[in-house]
RNA sequence: GGCCCUAUCGUCUAACGGUUAGGACGCCGGCUUUUCAAGCCGUUAAUCCGGGUUCGAUUCCCGGUAGGGUCACCA
Protein backbone atom coordinates (compact mmCIF):
# COMPACT_ATOMS: atom_id res chain seq x y z
CA UNK A 1 0.00 0.00 0.00
CA UNK A 2 1.32 3.64 -0.98
CA UNK A 3 0.52 6.68 1.02
CA UNK A 4 -1.49 9.12 -1.25
CA UNK A 5 0.95 11.17 -3.06
CA UNK A 6 1.44 14.94 -1.01
CA UNK A 7 3.95 17.37 -2.39
CA UNK A 8 4.58 20.88 -1.29
CA UNK A 9 6.45 24.45 -2.10
CA UNK A 10 8.85 25.32 0.66
CA UNK A 11 9.36 29.03 -0.25
CA UNK A 12 11.20 31.60 2.59
CA UNK A 13 9.39 35.15 2.56
CA UNK A 14 12.78 37.15 2.09
CA UNK A 15 12.54 38.21 -1.45
CA UNK A 16 9.15 38.05 -4.05
CA UNK A 17 8.53 35.26 -5.68
CA UNK A 18 10.95 33.76 -8.00
CA UNK A 19 10.90 32.23 -11.41
CA UNK A 20 12.38 29.54 -10.46
CA UNK A 21 10.51 28.55 -7.32
CA UNK A 22 7.27 29.00 -9.11
CA UNK A 23 8.36 26.31 -11.72
CA UNK A 24 8.95 24.23 -8.85
CA UNK A 25 5.90 25.12 -7.65
CA UNK A 26 3.98 24.31 -10.91
CA UNK A 27 5.94 20.54 -11.31
CA UNK A 28 4.80 19.98 -7.48
CA UNK A 29 1.45 21.07 -8.18
CA UNK A 30 1.26 19.00 -11.68
CA UNK A 31 2.88 15.85 -9.93
CA UNK A 32 0.45 15.81 -7.01
CA UNK A 33 -3.05 16.79 -9.41
CA UNK A 34 -1.92 14.10 -11.92
CA UNK A 35 -1.66 11.15 -9.26
CA UNK A 36 -4.81 12.32 -7.40
CA UNK A 37 -2.89 13.85 -4.52
CA UNK A 38 -2.71 17.17 -2.78
CA UNK A 39 -0.46 20.33 -3.22
CA UNK A 40 0.49 22.42 0.23
CA UNK A 41 2.45 25.55 0.82
CA UNK A 42 4.30 26.40 3.66
CA UNK A 43 6.21 29.81 4.12
CA UNK A 44 9.49 29.12 5.56
CA UNK A 45 9.97 31.81 7.87
CA UNK A 46 12.37 30.50 10.70
CA UNK A 47 14.67 33.86 9.75
CA UNK A 48 13.07 36.41 11.14
CA UNK A 49 15.62 39.02 10.24
CA UNK A 50 14.95 38.41 6.60
CA UNK A 51 11.32 37.31 6.61
CA UNK A 52 8.57 39.92 5.79
CA UNK A 53 4.73 40.04 5.39
CA UNK A 54 4.97 41.80 2.03
CA UNK A 55 7.58 39.35 0.45
CA UNK A 56 4.77 36.55 1.55
CA UNK A 57 1.50 38.30 0.52
CA UNK A 58 3.69 38.22 -3.23
CA UNK A 59 3.85 34.92 -2.95
CA UNK A 60 0.60 33.62 -2.07
CA UNK A 61 -0.94 36.09 -4.46
CA UNK A 62 1.68 35.18 -7.22
CA UNK A 63 0.50 31.71 -6.80
CA UNK A 64 -3.43 32.26 -6.70
CA UNK A 65 -2.97 34.53 -10.21
CA UNK A 66 -1.17 31.55 -11.40
CA UNK A 67 -3.85 29.10 -10.41
CA UNK A 68 -1.77 26.82 -8.68
CA UNK A 69 -4.04 26.02 -5.83
CA UNK A 70 -3.80 24.71 -2.39
CA UNK A 71 -5.10 21.19 -1.17
CA UNK A 72 -4.40 22.50 2.37
CA UNK A 73 -3.88 25.51 4.99
CA UNK A 74 -1.12 27.22 4.98
CA UNK A 75 1.46 26.66 7.53
CA UNK A 76 4.12 29.03 8.75
CA UNK A 77 7.47 27.64 10.78
CA UNK A 78 7.50 30.51 12.90
CA UNK A 79 4.56 29.31 14.60
CA UNK A 80 5.70 25.33 14.88
CA UNK A 81 8.07 26.19 17.57
CA UNK A 82 6.73 23.90 20.15
CA UNK A 83 7.19 20.89 17.26
CA UNK A 84 10.87 21.28 17.03
CA UNK A 85 11.70 22.31 20.30
CA UNK A 86 9.89 18.69 21.15
CA UNK A 87 12.00 17.09 18.87
CA UNK A 88 15.07 18.99 19.76
CA UNK A 89 14.67 17.60 23.30
CA UNK A 90 14.33 14.24 22.60
CA UNK A 91 17.31 13.95 20.54
CA UNK A 92 19.53 15.76 23.10
CA UNK A 93 18.51 12.95 25.40
CA UNK A 94 18.93 9.93 23.20
CA UNK A 95 22.08 11.47 22.73
CA UNK A 96 21.86 11.96 18.84
CA UNK A 97 22.17 15.62 18.90
CA UNK A 98 24.05 17.77 21.60
CA UNK A 99 25.06 21.15 23.08
CA UNK A 100 28.11 22.92 21.38
CA UNK A 101 29.92 25.57 23.10
CA UNK A 102 31.46 27.60 20.21
CA UNK A 103 34.60 29.30 20.81
CA UNK A 104 34.62 30.96 17.33
CA UNK A 105 33.66 34.75 17.11
CA UNK A 106 31.05 35.88 20.36
CA UNK A 107 31.39 32.37 22.75
CA UNK A 108 27.75 30.58 22.70
CA UNK A 109 25.76 27.16 22.39
CA UNK A 110 24.49 26.05 19.30
CA UNK A 111 22.78 22.03 18.72
CA UNK A 112 24.79 19.73 16.64
CA UNK A 113 23.88 16.75 15.17
CA UNK A 114 26.17 14.10 16.25
CA UNK A 115 27.18 12.45 12.51
CA UNK A 116 27.57 9.03 12.43
CA UNK A 117 29.87 9.43 9.69
CA UNK A 118 28.27 7.56 7.07
CA UNK A 119 27.86 7.24 2.59
CA UNK A 120 24.53 8.05 1.71
CA UNK A 121 23.33 6.85 -1.56
CA UNK A 122 19.34 8.14 -1.92
CA UNK A 123 17.10 7.34 -5.20
CA UNK A 124 16.29 10.82 -6.86
CA UNK A 125 13.55 10.11 -9.64
CA UNK A 126 15.19 12.43 -12.25
CA UNK A 127 18.70 11.64 -11.34
CA UNK A 128 19.01 8.27 -10.24
CA UNK A 129 21.39 7.24 -7.09
CA UNK A 130 22.87 9.51 -5.69
CA UNK A 131 25.92 8.97 -3.34
CA UNK A 132 27.46 11.41 -0.90
CA UNK A 133 30.17 10.37 1.82
CA UNK A 134 28.26 12.49 4.76
CA UNK A 135 31.94 12.44 7.00
CA UNK A 136 33.35 15.59 5.51
CA UNK A 137 30.17 17.19 6.53
CA UNK A 138 30.96 17.02 10.43
CA UNK A 139 28.64 17.73 13.07
CA UNK A 140 26.04 19.61 11.75
CA UNK A 141 24.24 22.71 13.24
CA UNK A 142 20.75 21.91 13.50
CA UNK A 143 19.37 25.01 15.84
CA UNK A 144 20.52 28.15 17.43
CA UNK A 145 18.83 27.12 20.42
CA UNK A 146 15.69 25.13 21.71
CA UNK A 147 13.44 27.64 20.16
CA UNK A 148 15.55 28.66 17.17
CA UNK A 149 15.55 25.46 14.57
CA UNK A 150 17.68 26.06 11.33
CA UNK A 151 16.87 25.34 8.05
CA UNK A 152 17.85 21.67 7.75
CA UNK A 153 16.33 20.34 10.96
CA UNK A 154 12.68 22.03 10.08
CA UNK A 155 12.55 20.86 6.26
CA UNK A 156 12.70 17.73 7.99
CA UNK A 157 9.95 17.38 11.09
CA UNK A 158 7.61 19.61 8.77
CA UNK A 159 7.90 16.93 5.35
CA UNK A 160 7.52 13.94 8.09
CA UNK A 161 4.87 15.50 10.22
CA UNK A 162 2.60 16.96 7.15
CA UNK A 163 3.05 13.43 5.43
CA UNK A 164 4.61 14.76 2.59
CA UNK A 165 5.30 12.03 0.43
CA UNK A 166 7.63 13.36 -2.77
CA UNK A 167 9.65 16.16 -2.07
CA UNK A 168 10.04 17.81 -5.59
CA UNK A 169 12.64 20.63 -5.50
CA UNK A 170 15.49 22.56 -7.37
CA UNK A 171 18.84 20.85 -7.77
CA UNK A 172 20.75 23.57 -5.88
CA UNK A 173 19.30 21.44 -3.21
CA UNK A 174 20.76 18.56 -3.91
CA UNK A 175 23.51 18.45 -1.77
CA UNK A 176 21.28 18.96 1.02
CA UNK A 177 19.70 16.15 0.94
CA UNK A 178 22.14 13.53 2.08
CA UNK A 179 22.16 15.99 5.87
CA UNK A 180 18.55 16.08 5.77
CA UNK A 181 18.41 12.38 5.80
CA UNK A 182 21.04 12.04 8.69
CA UNK A 183 18.35 14.18 10.65
CA UNK A 184 15.38 12.63 9.13
CA UNK A 185 17.31 8.97 10.68
CA UNK A 186 18.44 10.55 13.94
CA UNK A 187 14.47 11.38 14.55
CA UNK A 188 13.47 7.93 12.91
CA UNK A 189 11.25 9.15 10.05
CA UNK A 190 11.08 7.36 6.71
CA UNK A 191 12.42 9.15 3.80
CA UNK A 192 10.22 10.71 1.27
CA UNK A 193 10.97 10.37 -2.54
CA UNK A 194 12.86 12.82 -3.74
CA UNK A 195 13.10 14.97 -7.52
CA UNK A 196 15.51 17.96 -7.96
CA UNK A 197 14.68 19.76 -10.88
CA UNK A 198 17.30 21.57 -13.17
CA UNK A 199 17.60 25.28 -12.25
CA UNK A 200 16.31 27.93 -14.63
CA UNK A 201 19.58 30.22 -16.33
CA UNK A 202 20.16 33.01 -17.64
CA UNK A 203 21.17 33.77 -21.01
CA UNK A 204 25.14 33.60 -20.06
CA UNK A 205 24.25 30.28 -18.39
CA UNK A 206 25.05 31.91 -15.27
CA UNK A 207 22.23 31.88 -12.05
CA UNK A 208 18.76 33.64 -13.15
CA UNK A 209 19.37 36.56 -11.00
CA UNK A 210 18.14 39.99 -11.02
CA UNK A 211 21.18 40.81 -12.71
CA UNK A 212 19.37 39.74 -15.67
CA UNK A 213 16.39 41.08 -15.65
CA UNK A 214 13.10 40.59 -13.67
CA UNK A 215 13.22 37.68 -12.05
CA UNK A 216 9.93 37.91 -10.08
CA UNK A 217 6.67 36.49 -11.12
CA UNK A 218 4.94 39.52 -10.48
CA UNK A 219 7.28 41.22 -12.34
CA UNK A 220 5.87 39.79 -15.64
CA UNK A 221 2.48 39.57 -14.94
CA UNK A 222 2.39 43.19 -14.69
CA UNK A 223 4.12 43.37 -17.76
CA UNK A 224 1.40 42.11 -19.23
CA UNK A 225 2.56 38.07 -19.17
CA UNK A 226 -0.57 35.95 -18.96
CA UNK A 227 -0.57 33.60 -16.27
CA UNK A 228 -1.59 30.48 -18.48
CA UNK A 229 1.20 31.64 -21.12
CA UNK A 230 3.50 31.79 -17.41
CA UNK A 231 2.61 28.66 -16.71
CA UNK A 232 2.41 27.22 -20.31
CA UNK A 233 6.30 28.75 -20.69
CA UNK A 234 7.74 27.89 -17.23
CA UNK A 235 6.01 23.93 -17.85
CA UNK A 236 8.49 23.39 -21.12
CA UNK A 237 11.57 24.88 -19.41
CA UNK A 238 12.79 21.54 -17.98
CA UNK A 239 9.75 19.68 -19.01
CA UNK A 240 9.14 17.89 -22.33
CA UNK A 241 5.80 16.81 -23.76
CA UNK A 242 7.28 14.96 -26.84
CA UNK A 243 9.09 12.72 -24.92
CA UNK A 244 7.36 8.96 -24.39
CA UNK A 245 5.25 6.77 -26.46
CA UNK A 246 2.46 9.08 -25.97
CA UNK A 247 4.59 11.99 -26.80
CA UNK A 248 2.79 15.39 -28.50
CA UNK A 249 4.15 18.09 -30.66
CA UNK A 250 1.37 20.39 -29.14
CA UNK A 251 3.19 23.25 -27.38
CA UNK A 252 0.07 25.43 -26.26
CA UNK A 253 -1.17 24.16 -23.00
CA UNK A 254 -3.75 24.93 -20.41
CA UNK A 255 -2.78 24.09 -16.64
CA UNK A 256 -5.41 21.53 -16.93
CA UNK A 257 -3.89 19.53 -20.10
CA UNK A 258 -0.46 20.13 -18.70
CA UNK A 259 -1.56 18.13 -15.64
CA UNK A 260 -3.11 15.35 -17.41
CA UNK A 261 0.33 15.38 -19.67
CA UNK A 262 2.50 15.70 -16.86
CA UNK A 263 5.15 12.95 -15.93
CA UNK A 264 8.69 13.22 -13.83
CA UNK A 265 10.40 10.68 -16.24
CA UNK A 266 9.86 13.88 -18.76
CA UNK A 267 11.92 16.10 -17.16
CA UNK A 268 15.19 17.25 -18.12
CA UNK A 269 18.32 16.80 -16.33
CA UNK A 270 19.96 19.77 -17.03
CA UNK A 271 19.38 23.47 -16.65
CA UNK A 272 17.51 25.62 -19.04
CA UNK A 273 18.00 28.84 -20.05
CA UNK A 274 15.45 31.09 -19.82
CA UNK A 275 14.41 32.12 -23.54
CA UNK A 276 11.81 35.66 -23.35
CA UNK A 277 11.44 34.85 -27.52
CA UNK A 278 9.77 31.68 -26.68
CA UNK A 279 7.89 33.74 -23.65
CA UNK A 280 6.44 35.86 -26.17
CA UNK A 281 5.54 33.51 -28.62
CA UNK A 282 3.35 31.80 -26.36
CA UNK A 283 1.98 34.72 -24.15
CA UNK A 284 0.94 35.80 -27.70
CA UNK A 285 -0.88 32.43 -28.18
CA UNK A 286 -2.51 32.98 -24.80
CA UNK A 287 -4.22 36.16 -25.79
CA UNK A 288 -5.01 34.70 -29.43
CA UNK A 289 -7.27 32.41 -27.16
CA UNK A 290 -8.93 35.03 -25.42
CA UNK A 291 -12.33 36.00 -25.69
CA UNK A 292 -13.15 39.09 -27.70
CA UNK A 293 -13.73 40.83 -24.36
CA UNK A 294 -11.42 39.84 -22.40
CA UNK A 295 -8.73 40.78 -25.07
CA UNK A 296 -10.34 44.52 -25.16
CA UNK A 297 -10.06 44.37 -21.13
CA UNK A 298 -6.59 43.44 -21.38
CA UNK A 299 -5.62 46.34 -24.13
CA UNK A 300 -7.51 48.71 -21.93
CA UNK A 301 -4.87 47.94 -18.92
CA UNK A 302 -2.44 49.50 -21.38
CA UNK A 303 -4.67 51.85 -22.76
CA UNK A 304 -6.51 53.29 -19.71
CA UNK A 305 -7.38 56.42 -21.19
CA UNK A 306 -9.23 55.39 -24.51
CA UNK A 307 -12.72 55.37 -24.84
CA UNK A 308 -14.00 51.90 -24.70
CA UNK A 309 -15.82 51.95 -28.10
CA UNK A 310 -12.66 53.04 -30.10
CA UNK A 311 -11.03 50.52 -27.57
CA UNK A 312 -12.90 47.44 -29.35
CA UNK A 313 -12.34 48.61 -32.37
CA UNK A 314 -8.64 48.88 -32.47
CA UNK A 315 -7.87 46.07 -29.80
CA UNK A 316 -7.54 43.46 -32.30
CA UNK A 317 -4.73 45.50 -34.65
CA UNK A 318 -3.32 46.33 -31.74
CA UNK A 319 -2.79 42.71 -30.41
CA UNK A 320 -1.57 42.11 -34.11
CA UNK A 321 1.59 44.34 -33.27
CA UNK A 322 2.18 43.32 -29.94
CA UNK A 323 3.18 40.35 -27.30
CA UNK A 324 2.35 42.07 -24.03
CA UNK A 325 1.34 45.10 -22.24
CA UNK A 326 4.85 46.70 -22.00
CA UNK A 327 5.03 46.53 -25.87
CA UNK A 328 1.20 48.10 -26.34
CA UNK A 329 2.79 50.90 -23.99
CA UNK A 330 5.78 51.45 -26.57
CA UNK A 331 3.37 51.84 -29.58
CA UNK A 332 1.80 54.62 -27.59
CA UNK A 333 4.63 55.85 -26.64
CA UNK A 334 5.86 55.89 -29.94
CA UNK A 335 2.72 57.45 -31.02
CA UNK A 336 2.26 54.96 -33.37
CA UNK A 337 -1.34 54.84 -32.28
CA UNK A 338 -1.88 58.58 -32.49
CA UNK A 339 -4.14 58.63 -36.09
CA UNK A 340 -6.20 56.35 -34.39
CA UNK A 341 -7.44 59.66 -31.79
CA UNK A 342 -6.21 62.51 -33.93
CA UNK A 343 -6.58 63.44 -37.46
CA UNK A 344 -2.39 63.52 -38.82
CA UNK A 345 -0.90 66.32 -40.45
CA UNK A 346 0.71 64.63 -44.09
CA UNK A 347 3.55 66.04 -46.00
CA UNK A 348 2.41 66.22 -50.01
CA UNK A 349 5.67 64.54 -50.26
CA UNK A 350 4.40 61.30 -48.58
CA UNK A 351 1.24 61.11 -50.10
CA UNK A 352 3.18 60.38 -53.68
CA UNK A 353 -0.14 60.07 -55.40
CA UNK A 354 -2.67 62.01 -54.15
CA UNK A 355 -4.55 62.83 -57.76
CA UNK A 356 -5.90 59.58 -56.82
CA UNK A 357 -8.15 60.92 -53.76
CA UNK A 358 -10.94 62.51 -55.14
CA UNK A 359 -11.91 59.59 -57.01
CA UNK A 360 -11.62 58.05 -53.99
CA UNK A 361 -13.81 60.36 -52.12
CA UNK A 362 -16.58 60.24 -54.69
CA UNK A 363 -16.24 56.70 -54.57
CA UNK A 364 -16.69 56.43 -50.89
CA UNK A 365 -19.25 59.00 -50.84
CA UNK A 366 -21.63 55.99 -52.59
CA UNK A 367 -21.58 54.11 -48.96
CA UNK A 368 -23.96 54.82 -46.44
CA UNK A 369 -23.35 55.03 -42.91
CA UNK A 370 -24.63 51.97 -41.94
CA UNK A 371 -22.94 50.01 -44.14
CA UNK A 372 -19.76 51.17 -43.62
CA UNK A 373 -17.37 48.40 -43.05
CA UNK A 374 -14.17 47.12 -44.12
CA UNK A 375 -16.09 44.55 -46.71
CA UNK A 376 -17.76 47.27 -48.53
CA UNK A 377 -14.56 50.01 -47.82
CA UNK A 378 -12.89 47.67 -49.73
CA UNK A 379 -15.19 47.31 -52.77
CA UNK A 380 -15.95 49.90 -53.61
CA UNK A 381 -12.76 51.09 -54.43
CA UNK A 382 -11.02 48.05 -55.27
CA UNK A 383 -11.61 47.88 -59.21
CA UNK A 384 -10.44 51.64 -59.57
CA UNK A 385 -7.91 50.68 -57.40
CA UNK A 386 -6.95 47.50 -59.87
CA UNK A 387 -7.31 49.58 -62.78
CA UNK A 388 -4.84 52.59 -61.83
CA UNK A 389 -2.34 50.58 -59.75
CA UNK A 390 -3.22 49.77 -56.24
CA UNK A 391 -0.33 51.23 -54.71
CA UNK A 392 -1.04 54.37 -56.73
CA UNK A 393 -4.44 54.86 -54.91
CA UNK A 394 -4.45 52.77 -51.66
CA UNK A 395 -0.75 54.19 -50.44
CA UNK A 396 -2.10 58.01 -50.59
CA UNK A 397 -5.65 56.83 -49.26
CA UNK A 398 -3.72 55.01 -46.31
CA UNK A 399 -1.27 57.32 -46.29
CA UNK A 400 -3.76 60.40 -46.00
CA UNK A 401 -5.84 58.47 -42.92
CA UNK A 402 -2.71 57.30 -40.60
CA UNK A 403 -0.11 60.21 -41.78
CA UNK A 404 2.36 57.12 -41.52
CA UNK A 405 4.85 55.27 -43.34
CA UNK A 406 4.01 52.39 -41.61
CA UNK A 407 0.48 51.45 -40.78
CA UNK A 408 -2.47 49.24 -40.68
CA UNK A 409 -4.40 48.91 -44.46
CA UNK A 410 -6.79 51.71 -45.90
CA UNK A 411 -9.49 49.55 -45.52
CA UNK A 412 -9.46 48.31 -41.47
CA UNK A 413 -8.45 52.42 -40.73
CA UNK A 414 -11.70 53.48 -42.57
CA UNK A 415 -13.57 50.95 -41.31
CA UNK A 416 -12.27 52.38 -37.37
CA UNK A 417 -12.37 55.89 -38.33
CA UNK A 418 -15.84 55.75 -39.38
CA UNK A 419 -17.29 57.60 -42.47
CA UNK A 420 -17.27 61.33 -41.42
CA UNK A 421 -13.73 61.14 -40.26
CA UNK A 422 -12.44 59.09 -43.10
CA UNK A 423 -14.12 61.51 -45.59
CA UNK A 424 -12.84 64.68 -43.70
CA UNK A 425 -9.36 63.43 -43.41
CA UNK A 426 -9.08 62.56 -47.01
CA UNK A 427 -10.84 65.76 -47.96
CA UNK A 428 -7.72 67.93 -46.61
CA UNK A 429 -5.72 66.39 -49.64
CA UNK A 430 -8.36 66.81 -51.89
CA UNK A 431 -6.27 68.10 -55.40
C1' G B 1 39.81 23.88 -4.39
C1' G B 2 36.66 19.33 -2.19
C1' C B 3 32.07 17.03 -3.13
C1' C B 4 27.70 16.55 -6.32
C1' C B 5 24.97 17.22 -10.94
C1' U B 6 24.96 17.91 -16.23
C1' A B 7 26.42 17.82 -21.75
C1' U B 8 21.79 16.95 -29.22
C1' C B 9 20.73 23.05 -33.87
C1' G B 10 21.78 30.08 -31.12
C1' U B 11 17.61 28.59 -27.42
C1' C B 12 13.71 24.88 -25.43
C1' U B 13 13.79 19.86 -26.71
C1' A B 14 12.54 14.43 -29.41
C1' A B 15 14.81 9.95 -30.93
C1' C B 16 13.28 0.27 -27.49
C1' G B 17 21.57 0.37 -29.71
C1' G B 18 19.92 0.54 -36.40
C1' U B 19 16.19 7.56 -38.24
C1' U B 20 17.93 11.33 -44.48
C1' A B 21 19.08 12.93 -36.11
C1' G B 22 12.47 15.02 -35.65
C1' G B 23 9.54 19.35 -33.57
C1' A B 24 9.17 24.40 -31.52
C1' C B 25 11.07 29.61 -30.69
C1' G B 26 14.42 32.95 -32.99
C1' C B 27 17.17 34.10 -37.48
C1' C B 28 17.02 34.26 -42.84
C1' G B 29 14.03 33.79 -47.46
C1' G B 30 9.29 33.59 -50.12
C1' C B 31 3.86 34.30 -50.61
C1' U B 32 -0.48 37.51 -49.78
C1' U B 33 -5.76 42.37 -51.26
C1' U B 34 -0.04 48.91 -51.56
C1' U B 35 3.32 49.74 -46.52
C1' C B 36 4.26 47.72 -41.35
C1' A B 37 2.61 43.85 -38.41
C1' A B 38 0.08 39.32 -38.36
C1' G B 39 -0.74 34.82 -41.08
C1' C B 40 0.93 30.83 -44.38
C1' C B 41 5.13 28.22 -46.72
C1' G B 42 10.23 27.21 -46.87
C1' U B 43 15.65 27.38 -45.78
C1' U B 44 19.82 27.42 -42.50
C1' A B 45 21.53 25.02 -38.10
C1' A B 46 23.26 20.09 -33.48
C1' U B 47 24.89 14.70 -31.16
C1' C B 48 31.73 18.49 -26.54
C1' C B 49 36.55 15.56 -27.21
C1' G B 50 39.23 10.77 -26.72
C1' G B 51 39.05 5.77 -25.75
C1' G B 52 36.39 1.29 -25.15
C1' U B 53 31.80 -2.51 -25.51
C1' U B 54 29.09 -3.88 -30.06
C1' C B 55 28.00 -6.18 -36.65
C1' G B 56 26.33 -1.13 -35.39
C1' A B 57 26.79 4.02 -30.76
C1' U B 58 23.29 10.52 -29.86
C1' U B 59 22.01 6.28 -26.86
C1' C B 60 25.96 1.77 -22.62
C1' C B 61 31.06 2.09 -19.82
C1' C B 62 35.74 4.81 -18.65
C1' G B 63 38.76 9.23 -19.00
C1' G B 64 39.22 14.30 -20.31
C1' U B 65 37.06 19.05 -21.13
C1' A B 66 33.34 22.56 -20.30
C1' G B 67 29.14 24.47 -17.64
C1' G B 68 26.23 24.56 -13.26
C1' G B 69 25.25 23.64 -8.02
C1' U B 70 27.02 23.34 -3.07
C1' C B 71 30.44 23.67 0.82
C1' A B 72 26.61 29.25 7.14
C1' C B 73 24.78 29.91 13.85
C1' C B 74 20.47 31.83 5.27
C1' A B 75 16.74 29.26 3.23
Amino acid sequence: MSAKVKTRIAPSPTGNFHLGTARTALFNYLFAHKNGGEFICRIEDTDKARSTKEFEANILSSLTTLGLTLDGPITHQSERTEIYKQKLEELIKSGKAYLSQETEGESKEVIRLKNPGSKITFTDLIHDEVTFDTTELGDIVIAKSVTEPLFHLAVVIDDAEMGITHVIRGEDHISNTPRQILIQEALGYPRPQYAHIPLILAPDRSKLSKRQGATAVSDYLAMGYLPSALINFLALLGWSPQAGKEGTEQEVFTLAELVERFSLEAIQKSGAIFNLDKLNWLNREHLRRLSTEEQVNYVARALPDVDKNILSKITPIILDKANNLEEIKKLKEARELDYFFTAPSVSKELLKTPEHLPKVIELLEKISESDWNMENIKNAVWDYATEQGRGNVLWPMRVALSGREKSPDPFTLAAVLGKEETMNRISLYYV
